[in-house]
DNA sequence: AGTATCATACTGTCGGACAGTGGAACCAGT
DNA sequence: ACTGGTTCCACTGTCCGACAGTATGATACT
C-alpha cells in the first residue's frame, strides 16, 4: 500500500527497462555522472530492440534519472530542481489551485527561508540580494520583469538557507503565487510599494543576522500578498491559468 | 530566465509532439478525461512516424498528463498527487537530504496541516481518524506497518485540510522523514510510546475543533521526532538510503 | 432485450534502414 | 613530440513495414 513500494503489474518491456534501471540507480549501482552504453548495446542487454529501448529511456529522461548532455552521451543524473518545479506547477495550475491554497502554505515557507537564510546566508550572498533587491526596484513598472525579480528573490533567499528540501517544497508554489501578482496590483496600489518595503526589511534584518526578525518581516510580507488578494476578492479564485505556464 | 517560459531548443520531433500536446492541455484545448486519438491518427496529424510519436507519447505519460487505463485508451488527465511525490521523494533520497533538512520543513507543514484539519475536516473523518490511530495501536511492534500507519495518519490529516497546495509539498518530504523511525526507535525506546500518546492529543483537539492545541500537538510531536533523531545521532545522516525506495 | 460471438482495429514489439553528426583515431606540419 | 586539421566510424534520431495478441464495438442468436 505505500506509496513507495509497489511492484504493480509493469509487464510492458519499456516500463520494465524503465524501472531497471531506475532500480540500478536507486540502489547505487549506478552514480550519478556514470555514462551509459550505446542503445543498441543497451538494447541487446536487455534484449529488445532499440525502439522499445527508447521508449523505456525517453521515460527515464522525463522522470530526470538520465539526460543527454550531447546527444551522444546519455548519463545518469539526479533530477534538477527546477525540473521538479516546473512539473509541480503544472500539476497546481492544472489542479486550478486557488490563492488562498498557495497563501496558507507560503505564509510559512517564506519565513522559514528567512530564518533559515539569517543563520546560514553568506555575506557574499546577502550582497547579491542586495544588487537583485536594486534591480527590482529600478524595474518599477515592468510587470513581467518585476515578477521575475520577486521571484528571483525570494528563491535566492531559500536557497541561503541550505535547505534542499525546503527549497523543493516552496519553489513550484511560489513560482504560481508571484505570478498572482498582477491581478492583484491593479486593485491594491499601494501594494507595490509595501511589497518593496517588506524586502528592505528583510534584506536588512539577514544583514543584522536577525533570524527572528527576518522571518518577521518575511511573514509580514507574505500576509501583506495575502490581504491583497482579499482586497482583490481573488481569495478563492484560481491562481493561474495554466495557459500562462505554457 | 523565468522557468516557466523556456522555448528552448526543442528541435527533435518527439519533444515537440510532447510540447504541442502539453501545450493544448494547458491552454485547455484538451480537458482532462478527454480521449486522444490512436497512435496512427496521432503519428498522421504530427507528420512522423508511429515509433516517434510513441517516444513523445511515453514522455507526456510519465510527466502524468496523459495516461492509459486500458492499453486502448489514452486520455488526458491531471497529475496524481502520489506520482508526485513519489517523484519527488526519490529526487531528495538522491539528493542524500539530511534528518536535519527534512525536519525544518516537517515541523512546519504538519502543524498547519492539523490547523486546517480542525476547521475543515468533517466529523466522518476525524472518526476514521480513530480507526487509523487504533490500527496503529494495535500494530505495535510490527515496525512495517507501525511506519505506513504513521504516514497514512498525518497524510489523512492533511487531507482534512482541504489544501491541495499543502498536501503536494508535504507528501514526499513526510513519506521520507517517517522512514526514518526505525533508524530512530533503537536509540530511544520511549520514544515510540511518545508518538502514539503525541496522535491521540492531536486527535482529540480535533475532535474539539481546537485548532491551536491540533497545531501545537502536532508541533510538539514533529519536535519529538527531531529530539530523537539528535539523541540518536543522526542529524546530518542520510534521512533514507536510495535504494529503500525501489 | 439481453447475451454470446465475431471481426476489426489498435497497441506493443520487432527488425531493418538511412541521413546527419559528434568524437576519435590518424595524419601532417612545425 | 606535440599541436592542428582531416577522415572515418559509430551512434542517434527518424522512418518504414510487419505481426501477434487483445480489447472493443458490431453482429447474431436466444
Amino acid at each position: 500500500m505505500s506509496p513507495t513500494s509497489k511492484p504493480a503489474q509493469v509487464h510492458y518491456a519499456y516500463q520494465q527497462i524503465a524501472g531497471e534501471i531506475e532500480a540500478q540507480i536507486l540502489r547505487g549501482d549506478l552514480k550519478p555522472g556514470d555514462q551509459l552504453p550505446g542503445e543498441t548495446e543497451l538494447a541487446n542487454m536487455f534484449g529488445v530492440t532499440r525502439s522499445t529501448l527508447r521508449e523505456g529511456l525517453r521515460q527515464l529522461e522525463s522522470d530526470g534519472l538520465v539526460h543527454r548532455p550531447t546527444p551522444r552521451r546519455l548519463e545518469v543524473t539526479v533530477p534538477q530542481a527546477g525540473q521538479m518545479a516546473t512539473r509541480s506547477s503544472r500539476a497546481m495550475a492544472l489542479m486550478r489551485v486557488t490563492f488562498r491554497e498557495l497563501s496558507q502554505v507560503t505564509v510559512m515557507t517564506e519565513p522559514l527561508a528567512a530564518r533559515l537564510a539569517a543563520a546560514h546566508g553568506t555575506d557574499d550572498e546577502i550582497e547579491q540580494l542586495q544588487v537583485l533587491h536594486a534591480a527590482l526596484v529600478a524595474a518599477e513598472g515592468d510587470m513581467a520583469r518585476t515578477i521575475d525579480l520577486d521571484e528571483q528573490f525570494h528563491t535566492r533567499i531559500a536557497e541561503m538557507g541550505r535547505n534542499r528540501v525546503l527549497g523543493l517544497a516552496r519553489e513550484p508554489i511560489a513560482l504560481l503565487l508571484f505570478r498572482g501578482f498582477t491581478q492583484i496590483v491593479p486593485f491594491a496600489p499601494k501594494f507595490y510599494n509595501r511589497q518593496i518595503e517588506a524586502h528592505s526589511n528583510v534584506l536588512g534584518a539577514l544583514r543584522d543576522r536577525d533570524a527572528d526578525r527576518a522571518e518577521k518581516w518575511a511573514r509580514m510580507h507574505i500576509e501583506d500578498f495575502w490581504r491583497g488578494a482579499q482586497l482583490a476578492g481573488l481569495e478563492d479564485e484560481i491562481a493561474l491559468n495554466p495557459r500562462a505556464l505554457s
